[in-house]
DNA sequence: GTCTATAAGGTGATAGAC
DNA sequence: GTCTATCACCTTATAGAC
């Protein structure tokens, strides 16, 4: 099967993952594409442009799909969160916060990248949590993400899921949502 | 003034937390220091070497100087978050969170150091926080440090340093130290 | 113990054949 | 639109003059 060009950001996105923006390299990427490098020049102008690809995908896929707010803003945020810890507790971290620690200062597009998604991920976060009676649902959202962010941590030095299990519970707790046993 | 190894080490750090472990070059780390690449190599034997002595160093002036916990825990206690805290202000991360989401899995000598150092660092945190009535210090370590670093995600990606305030209130909260206002 | 020079190989990206 | 070959440069690390 000949790879799309969703495959190759998806295979993209695998690469920052693991290796981050500096560490990841395009003849890796294309190895796992199953192109030569040069090829990949066809698809894509920069390495740079993938991250801006790699974000807009993750962003939308976090979000599609999710139950209308409107309806249960704590059944939607639940999932939400959910879906966040499971792609953690699979991947290990969050490309978006791998990328904002290692995208190099000679990279501006990707720069930007970054803090669009960050931004949008904590607004559409917010703005799940502003159904609620929630109060102050952007401080809320931020330091839900840090909360799950700060997790991966554990996952990345020891892997250990415990912290981002009992995170996970907590920043549901902290908005009334309670957790089943 | 001719660097000291301990200045190599020093700038060493200061790389690793801007570009992180592959995005730090030895020629980079040689110039700061005032020496040709070649002869930083009179002084180590590798790259990989400095993550072991970088995060050495690091423990060592976390916590040396601090006041006996046995005396007084929440002093202690107060003053290493506050330690932390300045660090992750004014540098903007901890180098050894950066690392343990950096390191190549190809330096297998790196990667331990960084495993020791967050074993490590989290242990002697619970040896403060056993001192007091804190039930499960190993865990209020372990979660106390999630939220710290959790919080330099939005310093590095946003440059917001509230968070990482916030934090450090509901840290030193959490185990019943208030901060005053 | 610092220097210049170099080894051996990887980097992102491009040219041009097919 | 993928390929081979190549560019200019950077990487960690070493050899050997001084």
């Amino acid at each position: 099967m000949k790879a799309s060009y969703d495959d190759i950001v998806i295979a993209a996105r695998e690469l920052f993952r693991e290796r981050g923006y500096t560490g990841a390299s395009m003849n890796d990427l294309a190895e796992r594409v199953g192109l030569k490098k040069s090829s990949l020049y066809n698809r894509l102008p920069s390495k740079e442009s993938l991250v801006v690809d790699v974000l807009e995908l993750t962003l939308k896929e976090t979000f599609e799909g999710l139950p209308d707010p409107a309806v249960d803003w704590m059944h939607t945020y639940r999932e939400l969160i959910d879906r966040i810890v499971a792609v953690f507790s699979e991947r290990g971290r969050c490309v978006g916060f791998h990328l904002a620690f290692g995208v190099p200062i000679d990279t501006p597009e990707a720069k930007t990248a970054v803090r669009d998604f960050v931004i949008a991920l904590r607004a559409r976060m917010a703005e799940i949590l502003e159904k609620g009676a929630v109060d102050d649902p952007m401080r809320a959202a931020t330091d839900a993400l840090t909360r799950l962010q700060g997790a991966t941590f554990w996952l990345a030095a020891l892997d250990e899921i415990e912290p981002l299990r009992r995170e996970a519970v907590g920043v549901l707790a902290s908005v009334g949502i309670s957790t089943q046993a």
